[in-house]
DNA sequence: ACTCTAATTAGACAAAAAACTAATTAGAGG
DNA sequence: CCTCTAATTAGTTTTTTGTCTAATTAGAGT
């Protein structure tokens, strides 16, 4: 999953991806790489369940799956001592 | 940054410095990889800023640096929209 | 059924990362 | 100064990643 990260350009999708989900075109429209290119790094990025995928009639639509960004976040803070309370990680009660 | 995490070995000797630092000789002697191939990760954590090190006598010892880890993970958290104010990042108002 | 647009898969290839062995540097101690 | 231990640097090779072009699949519209 960090694997997933670490690539510029994987980054930059999930960060367009934050303003609401996006076909692939969009992307591929954004970048100035080619189509196949961005569907390898897109493929990378479902892979590691950073993102979902839902085929909509002749589109495929990408959306951030927040809950495993989420445990990469907690993980990075285990590593500096910051165990677990104290990151809001957003489990509220009810 | 990221890309400094996305080595398993270097992640795991991270997590080892978590318990106070170490010397270059202490991981080689964990891993099951040559003692060059632990030094060459050891400078990518160092080029990262992820790790100081420091001579002591004929050992140098690495040490984990808190804030940069700190960064990283706010900047996941950012990702799925934890802006900044629920995890004190140190920008109190003067 | 034909065709247009959206997107992926296949296959080739270049560039970067990771590993090893061998050689070198650095400090401590006799 | 010689030598031992700690660790790095050099150089090479293998593996993995990233990218491209060309070909294919999939759904919609006519």
């Amino acid at each position: 999953m960090f694997k997933a990260l670490s690539h510029p350009l994987r980054r930059e999708i999930l960060n367009l991806l934050k303003q609401g989900p996006k076909a692939s075109g969009d992307f591929a429209d954004v970048f100035d790489v080619s189509w196949p290119t961005v569907t390898s790094h897109l493929n990378v990025l479902r892979d590691a369940d950073l993102v979902t995928t839902e085929r909509r009639g002749t589109s495929i639509v990408y959306q951030l799956n927040a809950s495993v960004l989420e445990e990469a976040a907690l993980g990075l803070f285990d590593l500096i001592g910051k165990p677990q309370g104290s990151a809001a990680t957003g489990k509220e009660p009810s």
